[in-house]
DNA sequence: GGTAGACCTGGACGC
DNA sequence: GCGTCCAGGTCTACC
């Protein structure tokens, strides 16, 4: 018999908008089923790997604010169940209470009617560090096929035979040439290595990354410290850390400044605009950003909470609405 | 400080 | 089925 949890969220937190809000939700070892509003997820535990499966309580009319219930495929002990808790608020964002959505709001009311301000994320910062390097110089369809190989070959298994995304100790131990042929990870092999070394040693400490009292600056140049981490995946990065002042900028964001706002001119250019044009939202810069692309997508391909991660993972980039 | 080229994979396309 | 081209961000060497 699993383990049964009760989650509470903030005042407005609706899974169906709050946890369908960033690309991650789409590759493994996340899966969202659209049909039954289900979040599953494996989770790597102190006593292994555990799928859980997470609804919010409440008919549609009464899903805002609900709780949470987790179901694990199998009994956890008390600390794990407290570590599950800890993972699921982090991955739904669930520490962005409804005055700190509400503030966003003020900053950009564009995003108060449809209630949007939550990011979702992973459970670690690891695993969002890694997923961010699978997601660089590549297209969407590599990105997806490298987080699941990566959670197939590297990640433990749980009862139900899922795995859960693969721990820094166990990638700090792999042959870069053998994460390259069985996870199709290219030349980020060695990269991929040395970030998780980076994290088992301590070198890289969350705790103070996700600290507030870190000024954004600081956790900036640290990120930009580390192999396979430039601009973009450092400023995506800070988003990923809830820190959202910085911009990550690709050419995704060139292709929505030109067919959305209208922007013309060469890269450089563009880029400059981008940035004058979300100025004004401060610390809040990157939400207004992500949001208004978001909805773009969610034009093209109805709410985000209704895609299926199969066929997203061959269409999900503008460039191929 | 700015820039060119290499790094890999997978999809699209032409033959 | 094969070969070629292209997209994508980071890193290094060079000016």
């Amino acid at each position: 018999m699993g383990t049964r949890l009760k989650i509470a969220v903030p005042t407005d937190y609706v899974l169906t908008r709050d946890g369908c809000s960033y690309g991650y939700f789409l590759l493994a070892p996340n899966l969202w089923e659209p049909r039954t509003r289900t979040f599953t997820r494996v989770l790597d535990l102190a006593g292994g790997a555990a799928t859980v499966r997470i609804v919010q309580d409440g008919d549609a009319k009464a899903r805002r604010g609900a709780p949470l219930t987790a179901v694990a495929d199998r009994a956890l002990a008390r600390p794990e169940r407290t570590e599950a808790k800890r993972q699921i608020a982090r991955m739904l964002s669930l520490d962005e209470d409804a005055a700190t959505i509400a503030a966003f709001h003020r900053a950009d009311p564009r995003f108060r009617r449809s209630g949007r301000g939550r990011v979702m994320r992973s459970p670690t910062l690891f695993e969002d560090v890694i997923k961010t390097v699978t997601s660089c110089n590549v297209t969407w369809p590599s990105t997806v096929n490298m987080n699941r190989r990566l959670c197939e070959v590297a990640g433990r298994a749980s009862a139900s035979g899922l795995h859960a995304f693969p721990s820094a100790r166990r990638l700090a131990r792999m042959r870069p040439a053998a994460l390259r042929a069985r996870c199709s990870v290219g030349y980020r092999d060695q990269r991929i290595v040395d970030l998780a070394r980076l994290f088992v040693s301590g070198e890289v400490d969350p705790a103070w990354l996700e600290d507030p009292a870190t000024p954004d600056d600081a956790v900036h140049d640290a990120m930009l410290e580390l192999p396979g981490i430039g601009p973009y995946a450092a400023a995506n990065i800070m988003q990923l850390l809830g820190r959202y002042s910085r911009l990550p900028l690709d050419t995704e964001s060139l292709r929505h400044a030109r067919t959305l706002l209208g922007y013309a001119g060469p890269d450089r250019a563009v880029m400059k605009k981008l940035h004058a044009h979300y100025e004004p939202f401060g610390a809040h810069k990157f939400r207004s950003y992500w949001f208004e692309l978001w909805a773009f997508y969610e034009g093209k391909r109805g709410p985000a909470w209704t895609w299926e991660r199969e066929t997203m993972a061959k269409t999900f980039t503008a460039s191929q609405f």
